[in-house]
DNA sequence: CCCCATATTGATAGCGCTGCCAACGAGCCG
DNA sequence: CGGCTCGTTGGCAGCGCTATCAATATGGGG
């Protein structure tokens, strides 16, 4: 070990190695055509040093620059920070950094601080989750900057980039069925916010699913949400309240199924005796409510990770300024967790919702 | 708005401004002696050109990199990505990007990855947040770097860097007080993660207010939790099980507390009429179980922009390579949040607390 | 045995910006 | 009025790296 009074650069390790410039730079881009005793007398002559890249250097210097970054909108997820942990996770293993950005999707400026954020920082992609995964003026400065970018759970698949996602719609249908086999008949749906794509989808497999087993579904015992565990309380109190009660409440997410659970709760309603209680996403709250709810899991980790490794892989696509055709796409799996929150209809329940 | 058919550059502003580079240079950077005139006229070109300064290369050129990093060890947590936002809002204001990375606290290369981030990247400054704020290693390989970091809730203060906290141990007298005056008097503890000073403080709090009212803390209700939502069902169990029940539980956070209603619900123990839970945080999960959870308010967001400023201040204060004497830190204000999982001791528990 | 395609290596010119220092004029003191 | 400081402006080197292209070596076909 080699220590210098400043941080080694690549053209000590070329002198150390006996190299030039040049060289050292192709064995730590890992670049072809270079003989391997070259190779090995570069990477040992780094290693004495510690030599590691400067980043600035190289953003500046090339075309790449080993950075992506993650824009999300929702100040307090739990989502955004699992994406978060997929990028990161994709990014450890090939020496990126990340920088991440938060930006309010109804803010009038959240463009124009895409923009700013695309001129200031070169970036090798782009990660977008919803909500801001669908908004268009973000989008557009992308294309304009010709940022490379991928949608997470996008709204309009088709905007011709690249975009990872679940079956949302075959998921909501495939818990639809699980209630439909327990005996439920009568089961209210409480939908996600209207501007996600996922709200829709939900909403569509259950719809689906319904149709399919012969089974009306009741205008009255749905109700509009927003993904927030506030709107849950409202739609569960409205859905409650009424005479015809139904046996079993499918919420958009966990959130709003957590609160179907606490006014159920507070209603004297005993779940999952008296109502069947189902969510979808598998967040952290799904465990931590009582009882814990039966849910999808949605791979949000993997997604992320997915939706990253796309951008990197691309990047390392030299002398390429667009994406390949057709564009790339993931679907990831989805997973049924039955917890403790739903169970057959009881007896009682039935007759109060035949009634 | 003129648009060139590449990014412009400042050369591009100082033709168009017709004065010198340096001089553009000095009214992006906001450095005094530059005529008002002037000013005027090189910001009227910028705006103009749409001008962006590119981050990587006022970073290889100058000294500062308007580049902040937060490294975060918990991968699952709402308080990492609290910590985030609040350090997001100091950056959006001050013109500074963030990187972020996840470093898991127990793995042997934390120092490591630490030591490469801060190679490869020009970082003005470093926030760190619990539990990697007390790993020796990591601050180790930051001070070897000579990189400004900043300590939130760090548990050895007296590292010589600046820290950012909140009186922790007076939080949790003025909730023990609280429960006191309620009129509990056996009142169970779950401590936090060992290697956490807050969840050592919360307890020195807890000890004095008992020992202020006369009260004893008893051995055998004092539990050892780890912070996490498992361990609080542990610990409830262990708790909830005794013949002589507390009457009232103490969590040290807003997980372990939620475990505790969870365990007391299973139990047929009605929370709060036949038992007082509170946790400590004011964590979304405090709002989202039955009942709502009373709790301490710790601003964490808060924490993090105050955090994230003294670094942006100190990186300001150019030709400076250490902190000003004293070594700055803030204290920030929690506040009690009474909700509903806390009242006075009913005559039935007390009569079995006694027992 | 020569020529050309291919593999391997190096020299050099910047990428866009800031640090340093020189240049210049104005104001001030003695 | 000389010599000084201070405010203001510009010139230029160079941060650490990669792209480009030239230079050289290697090998096969004609």
């Amino acid at each position: 070990m080699i220590v210098l009074d400043r941080k080694p650069t690549i053209t000590d390790v070329a002198k150390l190695a006996g190299v030039s410039m040049k060289t050292v730079s192709r064995v730590i881009n890992k670049e072809p055509n270079v003989r391997d005793e070259l190779r090995d007398r570069v990477l040992k002559a780094a290693d004495e040093l510690g030599y590691q890249p400067n980043f600035s250097a190289r953003s500046l210097a090339g075309v790449r620059s080993f950075q992506l970054a993650y824009l999300f909108g929702d100040p307090g997820g739990d989502y955004a920070h699992g994406v978060q942990i997929g990028i990161l996770d994709a990014c450890r293993d090939a020496g990126y950094h990340l920088v991440v950005e938060q930006i309010d999707v109804d803010a009038p400026d959240a463009a124009q601080r895409t923009a700013t954020l695309v001129a200031q920082l070169r970036l090798d992609g782009v990660v977008l989750s919803p909500p801001i995964t669908d908004h268009r003026g973000v989008l557009d400065a992308l294309k304009r900057a010709g940022v490379p970018y991928v949608r997470i759970a996008p709204d309009e698949a088709l905007d011709g980039s690249p975009y990872v996602q679940m079956d949302d719609a075959k998921a909501a249908e495939e818990l639809t069925h699980y209630l439909v086999d327990l005996g439920h008949r009568d089961i209210g749906f409480i939908k996600g916010h209207p501007r996600h794509a996922a709200g829709r989808l939900r909403f569509e497999g259950f719809r689906r699913a319904m149709e399919a087993r012969g089974l009306a579904v009741q205008p009255s015992l749905v109700e509009q949400g927003t993904f927030s565990y506030g709107s849950g309380i409202d739609c569960a109190w409205r859905l409650l309240r009424r005479r015809a009660r139904p046996t079993a409440i499918f919420a958009s997410n966990d959130d709003m199924a957590a609160a179907v659970a606490a006014v159920a709760h507070e209603s004297g309603i005993e779940v999952p005796e008296d109502l069947t209680v189902v969510g979808f996403d598998d967040a952290p709250i799904a465990q931590v409510v009582w009882p814990p709810l039966t849910t999808v899991c949605q791979p949000i980790r993997e997604m992320a990770r997915a939706a990253a490794d796309l951008l990197i892989g691309r990047a390392a696509d030299k002398d390429r300024d667009s994406w390949p055709d057709p564009v790339p796409h993931r679907l990831l799996a989805h997973e049924l967790r039955v917890r403790r929150s739903s169970a057959p209809p009881g007896e009682r329940t039935v007759a109060r919702a035949r009634r």
